[in-house]
DNA sequence: TATGTTTTGTGATTGTTGCCACATGCTGGA
DNA sequence: TCCAGCATGTGGCAACAATCACAAAACATA
């Protein structure tokens, strides 16, 4: 596990993870490389090739056991365990991911969230609202490892670095911005509009040819 | 342009036209491959292959016009014009994404929005809401071409295909659904809890190495 | 007009990722 | 205990992507 594994193979685990979910919920308890495959438009000898980057976890002449496969899985991404997640930034898309249920299946759990002004802002059961100020000292608190990012375009570098100074370790971005980080701080961006600008160029290109 | 472009090619181009804005704002008129490149993270001469699938933007001993090359990367991606976008799905998500204020500034308008429910919903101003069951009808009626699914994950599926049928051919999905359509529709995977997994994993193995 | 400087555009090279094909090993039945 | 059938794990190759390095072109200056 020290070595190194391309970034898509962990996504593709995330997959793979998912649909073992389903598999199980269907009780089905044994699935082959070529029906997992099918299952989730992946390419039986990928599947392979991406869990061998970790160990042997199937039975040659069998398949994979679906409770087994989903657990060794778990354990490679560090998902054996609840992480607590921050949240920074209570406008529209941070507030609507707060109450997002999604999370709390995957095993993460919103703890806290921070803005600026929270006039007439009010956050879920469960989780614990603060203003801005407090936001280093507070993750360094509670230990928080992972953080959120949905503030306005031109705040984001700045929380970047405070959360950074503050000991989180892996940033999910929805701000349009590239942060650049100096240290060892694994960055995510998910930006909705370069996904929608990437339609309509293949869009743009179907109908022009 | 009728040749292949890779999709990574096709995401930094957004990326570029974004940082080209930044510069236009800075009051700066040309840019070198290596300034844009070291604002963007991205390496120099990657830029001008990037660029060079479509045709010859810079001047040479010079560099790039930022506002002209805005101009062709914007004209290369087909937004040069206003796209209307359909929204399926008004929950959590799907309601803060149809007041971010991101999409209009890219040249998106959600003009329309739909679900199965329609008590205590209400849009903001510019988009109409409709009954999912008139989903295919009111697509087809406007032509509509994008569609975002902020759907329950079960439904992700069913919805696509009826998008496919009226007419959309880009699909932006939020839904932890790998979706499959026969047809040649393009469709983009936004997947947070994949996302939030994928940090974990490197927070992991910094952990035990 | 000639020359030095700069930066593009691109052929060549290196690195990465995806897939095929088959030997290896497990299971179940005779 | 042996053999047939099956699905994994993996070496090797093919396809794709990133980077290097340099010739070609534009500009500035004398």
């Amino acid at each position: 596990m020290r070595f190194k594994v391309p970034e898509v193979t962990v996504g593709r685990l995330s997959l793979y993870l998912r649909c073992l979910n389903e598999l199980e919920e269907e009780g089905i308890e044994v699935v082959s490389s070529s029906e997992l495959g099918r299952r989730c438009g992946v390419n039986p000898a990928q599947i392979r090739k991406d869990l061998a980057y970790f160990g042997e976890f199937g039975t040659r002449g069998v398949g994979y056991y679906v409770k087994e496969l989903k657990g060794d899985i778990k354990r490679v991404m560090g998902l054996h365990k609840t992480w607590e997640v921050a949240l920074v930034g209570l406008g529209n898309l941070g507030t609507a991911l707060l109450r997002y249920k999604g999370f709390q299946q995957h095993g993460f759990r919103l703890s806290v969230a921070f803005d600026v002004d929270l006039k007439g802002k009010n956050v879920p059961e469960g989780c614990k609202l603060y203003h801005a100020s407090e936001m280093e000292h507070v993750i360094r608190e509670k230990g928080i490892k992972i953080a959120i990012i949905t503030v306005h375009h031109s705040q984001a570098q700045e929380v970047a670095e405070k959360l950074a100074k503050a000991g989180v370790k892996g940033i999910l971005n929805f701000a349009p911005t590239r942060i650049r980080l100096p240290n060892k701080v694994v960055i995510r961006n998910v930006d909705m509009g370069t996904e929608l600008e990437i339609l309509t160029f293949y869009l743009s290109i179907k109908g022009t040819r």
